[in-house]
DNA sequence: TACAAACTCTGTACAGCGTACAATTCTGGA
DNA sequence: TCCAGAATTGTACGCTGTACAGAGTTTGTA
């Protein structure tokens, strides 16, 4: 009964699995951020002993890793394989999906971030966006660089989004947001910084979608105006 | 003799200042990485016991605030008050100054992007971007919303960056990171991720400065392609 | 059917972490 | 001179990641 394909070795049968485990960790990561992400913590979730999760991860670092990578699955696998020539619109697609998956566990940002942009996922992720590129007609190399600043954007924005959701509570909506930052931002001397006090208004919405989207309409109209034949630029 | 213009209360004299705990906390950073970074380890380089530190700072997160904010100060003061005209020139050495501060200590990147964007320095940063691009002609609210664009794209590319780098070696130069990364690709699979392996050359160089700037440069011809006249763009 | 090898899990332990608390020492102002 | 207040230390608590040894369970093989 080799569910798996490779059960013919001895040892008594395994009490968890990695994706109960991953399960338990994102749980205590939307909970409580990432310094509720203990092993204590995921082996208490678990009513196992702490040392139980090595025989499925071989270090704390290990875990986040495929924590992260495994997260980065979860963007809607179809969301950039359209069968229209909209690349615009499918890159689109594709930005805001992956916004909206980690900023659903804004704990996972950090770990990200400092895991790195590798795993396998990762890689998948990258090699759908630069083929959706190339497929639009970017010469090649245009593509791969363009590719990295497109990831560049989103990565950068949902870092800086991140970081000032606190952990544990849903994340309110693009309103809500925006007023309470326009609250906060009442509070910075003018006479200090007066562009920033004079548009804080802007300043307040910096974290909705509608300034995500503004800011990748520039950054795919920036993209367009290069000059398509070569892959540098200047 | 009120050397700080605040010294007319009992107590004995302090031992130390914040700038011995900031340097002493940023040589451990440089030397170890976010982890060789803790409150005990910055006390037994000053050669105090761990807990006269709070006498300075309340807790080890305004410890790195205030580390992270110190050095956002030490981007060079005047590299955004040009005389001239050239404001893509200028926000160009902007990019260039912020990156390079940062990318000389990597492992103060991920407490920056964990700690947020705020602070005194970081304020005057953003301050200083925005009335460059006010001064270079941009509708308020475009350069508002442009600013906010160019600091994400800035801490997007040096988080990613410095997420590979090794603490306590000094960054190798562009030309041996990207041989390096050229190395590592040749292992990734071509049949999995073709596009990827076919522009192998590229990503190997995706750190480089070269590439930075050619994403700088898309972005700002982005931000002059937009609606001059209107803040929202769609 | 017995056994040895392989595997999973637990108990215990260690070094390190952030920091709270009380005690000690030092200082300037009244 | 004395006292109020500030700086520093020693000690301690609960937490962390994880190494190590042992016990229990399962398997393929003899």
């Amino acid at each position: 009964m080799g569910e798996t394909g490779r059960r013919a070795r001895p040892g008594p049968r395994r009490a968890l699995s990695e994706r109960e485990i991953l399960d338990a960790a994102m749980r205590l990561l939307d909970g409580g951020g990432a310094e509720a992400l203990s092993v204590r913590s995921v082996a208490a979730e678990l009513g196992v002993a702490p040392n139980a999760l090595y025989t499925y991860f071989a270090s704390k670092p290990v875990l986040v890793r495929a924590l992260v990578d495994d997260l980065l699955g979860q963007v809607g696998p179809g969301t950039l394989t359209p069968a229209d020539d909209d690349w615009r619109g499918a890159v689109t697609r594709f930005a805001l999906a992956l916004r909206e998956t980690l900023l659903a566990h804004p704990g996972a940002v950090p770990l990200l971030l400092g895991s790195g942009f590798d795993g396998p996922n990762a890689l998948a992720g990258g090699e759908a966006l630069l083929d959706l590129l190339v497929r639009a007609g970017l010469p090649q190399d245009t593509a791969s660089r363009a590719s990295y600043l497109i990831i560049t954007y989103i990565l950068g924005t949902v870092a800086l989004d991140a970081a000032e959701l606190p952990p544990g509570v849903p994340r309110p909506d693009d309103a809500a947001r925006t007023a309470a930052r326009r609250g906060r931002l009442a509070g910075i001397p003018a006479d200090r910084f007066p562009r920033t006090a004079a548009t804080a208004d802007v300043v307040a919405g910096y974290n909705s979608t509608e300034q995500y989207l503004w800011g990748l309409t520039r950054l795919l109209d920036g993209i367009l105006t290069g000059p398509p034949g070569r892959s540098t630029a200047s």
